[in-house]
This record gives structure tokens, sequence and C-alpha cells, in this order.
DNA sequence: CACTCTTGTTTAGCATTGCTGATCGATCAG
DNA sequence: CTGATCGATCAGCAATGCTAAACAAGAGTG
């Protein structure tokens, strides 16, 4: 008669169907959960069986939803967020003593990796796993408990606390402070090759070479050329190899800065920039212990680094 | 790497989790969900392969919940409601013009069947389907819009709105009046069958005979010799066929008592009880214009009914 | 204590579901 | 028109899910 497993849709359909209203495309959606777009066509046709009505305007060239199917997505999608999270939850105890982290690449080799060993110090049983990833906003498919990102920090769905801010300025080995074509000043810039960071090339208060020198009224340096370079720590490598000089994220060279392998030549060199580092998870995530511990730690270590004033 | 795939728990198996959960048991697990017992062993071990740690503590006799499972079950329940509601929005189209009403069964019979066809007179192109059903408040398992149910309104997880008052009042068919035996005054009663009704046993301000007749000081007639039956319509028709005198429910004896198939032997012999009908749905249930006609419909009717006095 | 009842587990084998790969038809861009 | 893209369809195969039956492990009973 009535029974109940008719009442509820056909739960794997219901995935096909997110995802393909999603991208609203069954191409898209059957890459997305890797299967053939065959495989999508009949899950959809399943669950329209289920509904007893389309789900989809076939409309040849692309796809629409029906009213039926915008109706009933909110749910459909609000279910597997509850779905993902109560997954995360059952698997807490095998992960218990890990937190797992999606990082800014450059950020990951350059600030955090060269903490991690005090982290694992001072907080014994609890491991860190740094999972380096660009761009990645996306927690349904991520596994990191949560992100540190770079930008404005706001992200949508996504909950986000200041880390760090971050500064510009140019760096270069030391090797290059000596020698018949030693930086003193901007001026001597001439006779170096520039490298260029374009990994904040969507951040409008970042300088650039060109605006940098502009800023400072430094004439016969030419701002455009030299090699570019689309992550930060290429180029902060490339002029810890003396390659040529840097106009480097402050964050990103701390670490060579410190240890010698770098140097700012300039002692007024630095420019706030808009964008910053920032702790990012999903709304409504459960924050385990150990993950808000080490949450905790990476605060008390951006702070540190603002305090030391580097 | 990070397939999407393997962040979702598999999704069947989450149903006999919460279902195994809910009941504690995976034998009615099973039940519930119409397989054997060790096809809920096998999704559940699933699951928890997928969680890398237990879900139930298996202690032998019965099952436990661990704590992930426990963490995580609010969720998965939450997502199911979610699922179950995004059904039926899909299937709204394909329903449209059709309104399903679960209704206390003899409320369904003498109260509301006998008004139907004023509402399909009045509503052209809905049509209501009623099923008669005891006690059933779980609307996962029924796939009605909404529920007609008998008792104090107050319902887990659910909204109600009332309909209409019950009072009870005895009654017979007209035969009785007349003859040697007739019924004039309470203690007539002694010589004719009483007719219980213990439909509504666990009301205490519903009278059974005994009460009755003790509240109106009437000696000489034992209040707990007769038939007993365990639904309102049951005593009425035995009544009706002259069977004996009824202490009946008045919105179920109503159409009778218009009719002149029955009577009410005793002005004054009413009680009003604390019972009565109630609308009843899901809280955050989408109620359809159709649905929501009906709705209106009905309370019109319940209105009607009680200004009319009967 | 043996006995039995109940409940969960396990296994092999079967049934259902889901997916693929190929083909087709429709639509759109050039 | 032609080629490219997208969804539908279908037969066959792979994976998943289920059953039936035998087993193990308390719990209650006499």
């Amino acid at each position: 008669m009535s029974d109940p497993n008719d009442r509820l849709p056909p739960l794997n359909a219901l995935r096909a169907f997110e995802a393909a209203a999603r991208r609203l495309s069954f191409t898209q959606a059957a890459d997305e959960l890797n299967v053939t777009p065959g495989a999508i066509s009949q899950q959809i046709r399943q669950l329209e069986d289920y509904a007893g009505t389309p789900l989809f305007k076939r409309t040849g060239r692309s796809v629409l939803l029906t009213d039926a199917a915008q109706a009933s997505l909110p749910l459909v999608r609000e279910a597997f967020e509850r779905i993902s999270e109560a997954g995360r939850i059952m698997q807490a105890p095998a992960r218990k003593g890990r937190v797992m982290v999606s990082c800014a690449p450059s950020f990951a080799a350059k600030w955090l990796a060269p903490k991690l060993g005090e982290f694992h110090r001072t907080h014994d049983g609890v491991e860190a796993w740094i999972s380096a990833d660009m761009g990645l906003t996306d927690f349904t498919m991520a596994d990191a408990d949560f992100a540190i990102r770079y930008g404005r920090g706001v992200y949508e769905g996504l909950k986000s606390e200041k880390l760090l801010d971050e500064t510009v300025l140019p760096v270069c080995s030391p090797a290059l402070l000596e020698g018949p074509d030693a930086i003193k000043r901007p001026e001597d810039l001439r006779h170096h090759t520039l490298l260029h960071d374009e990994s904040g090339e969507n951040d409008p208060s970042c300088p650039d070479w060109a605006s940098w020198l502009r800023a400072r009224g430094v004439e016969g340096v030419d701002g455009n050329r030299g090699p570019r370079f689309n992550q930060a720590i290429l180029v902060i490598e490339s002029a810890a190899a003396g390659r040529g000089v840097a106009l480097a994220k402050q964050a990103i060279a701390a670490s060579d800065l410190a240890s010698g392998r770098l140097v700012a030549p300039f002692a007024d060199g630095s420019t706030l920039i808009d964008f910053g580092y920032w702790l990012v998870w999903p709304k409504g995530r459960h924050l385990s212990p150990d993950v808000r511990a080490f949450m905790k730690w990476v605060k008390a270590e951006a702070t540190r680094d603002e305090i030391v004033g580097v």
C-alpha cells in the first residue's frame, strides 16, 4: 500500500539531480560525479518517474529547470549539506589527532610549514596535514577541516576570520648589496632584473613594480621589464637565488628575511595592501577541539609575527 | 585524490543507519525498510567502513549508539526530512487537483464523507482522497497532505489547528422512544441495552455510561452492562439498528441525528469533552493551494455545524 | 544448568541497480 | 551544409544490495 520506501525519492538519483541542476548541464554533472552523461540521464529519468513530472526542460542545446525542480532544489541542497556534515562528524573519531588544512601554496611553504615543527612540539598527539590548493573554497569537495586563504575575507557561505595582513616590499639576495652595482637607492634598480609577482593580480591595492617606482618618483627604471611568476614562492626563490629584485609579499618572504637568505634593500619600501590571509571554514561546520587548537595556535603565530614587526 | 564521491557517505546506508538508530534495533529497522536484518547489518558495516569507526555498540542483546553516531544522527535526520519534503514538492505538479487527507475512520465515514459531495460541487477540478487510518501521526510514512485527528491537539513535530469540539450524548433509534419500554427519562434505560464506545478511552474527561448515570443521580441502571466497541462508528450503527442506547460522540452521530435515523432521547444529555478534532500537518510542510482550499472548506463546514448547534 | 528465544553476523548466490560505450537525433555555430 | 556538442536510448556488463540459511552470543526460563 503506502510503502515507506516509496515516499522517499531515490537517493542516488537525487545526487545526480543536484549536480545537474547546479551546473545546468548533464555533461558537467557527469564529469563531476565521474560517470558518463548517459548515467546522469538515466538517473534523472528515474527521479522524474518518481516525481511523475519532468524536472528539466530539454531544449536540445542546454537544459533548464522546471518549476518542480526549482522548488525542490533548495531542500535537496540543504539535505546534502547536512549529509556531508554528518559524514564528517561520523569520521571525527577516526580523524582524532589530525588537523587537515587547505592552504594557499606559497603561504603553506614559506609561512606555515616552517612553523609546524613548533606546533608539533607543543601539541603532542596532534598532527597537522597541509594541503596546498589554489583558490579552493569549495568545501564540499575538499576534506580539509578549514582553509587559509589569501584575499579579502568575504566568501559566500563560509565563515572567516582575519589571520594576517599582507604588505609588499622589495627583497633580494644579500649578494646584490655588494659589488659595483650594489643596491643602495631605488635608482640602482636599473642595473638589476625586476622579478614580478602576479599572484595577487586581482588586488588593485597591490602595487606592481611600475606603480611602486612611480610612487617613489624613481626615474630611469623600466618597471615592466623582467620575468613574471604566478606564484609568490617562485618570485621569492628566484630572488634568493640572486636572480634579481622581487616585489615580494612580506609573509612569504619573512622566513628568508629572518634567516638572511633575503634582505630588504630599502627601509621604507613596504606597502600595506588590502588582501590578507584569512582562516576560512564552512558556516555551520562543527570544529573539533584539535582543529580549534590548531586555529588558535596559527592565530598566535600570526600575532607574534606582527608584534615582532617583521 | 580527493574524489568528491568519497566525501559523501553512502546514501542508502544512511537510510539504514537512521532507521536502526531511531529504533535502536537492526531487526526493527529491517522491518521498517522491508528487508532482512542481514541487509541492515551489511549497510551499517558499510557506513562504519566509511566513518572509520563503529557507529553501534553491539551488546549482544541490543544495540547502542556510539558518540560518532549520536553526534551525526540529528543531521542525518534533518537531511531526510528535507529530502522527504523535496520529494513531495517534486510530486506536487503530478498531484495537482488532488488532496489526500488522513482521517480517523469514524469521523471520515460519518462526518467528512457525507459532506464531500458539496466540496466537489463547489471546487471543480479538485478531488479529495480520504484515507481512514487509526492513530497515524507519522507523516514520513503516509503520503497524506494533512490529517484530521481526534485528540488534544498536541503532536510532536506537527502543527495543528482546532477543527471541532466534541460532545458526548445518548442516542438511539427512534423506535426505542415508543412502545411499552419507551425511553422518556434516564431511569428508563434499565429496560434497554447500553452500547459503549471505548474509542476515546484515553480521554479522562469523556464520560462512560457509569459516570454519565452517576452524574445525573440515576439509580437502578447498571452502567457497566452491554457490548463495547472500539470505534465510534460501530456504536452508532448498532444504535441505529435499534440494538440499544449509545453514549455517542456528537460529531459522529450528527448526520444520523439530522436524518432522523437516530434521536437524542434526553434534552440535557450532552457533555463537552476535552478531546476534539484537529487539522494536523508536519511543521515546515509546504501546503499547496488545493490543500489550503480543502482545509478552509473543512473548517467552514465545522463552523457551520457549530452554528447550527447540533 | 540446559533450553530456547531473540538478536546480530556472516556467507554464498541471486536480483536489482547503475554504468558504460556505442549510436542516434536535435540544435547551434560557422 | 558540416562539424561539434549535448542529451536520449539501449544492450550488455559491473557493482551494489538483498536473501536465505547457518552461526554466535546474551537473556530469560524452568
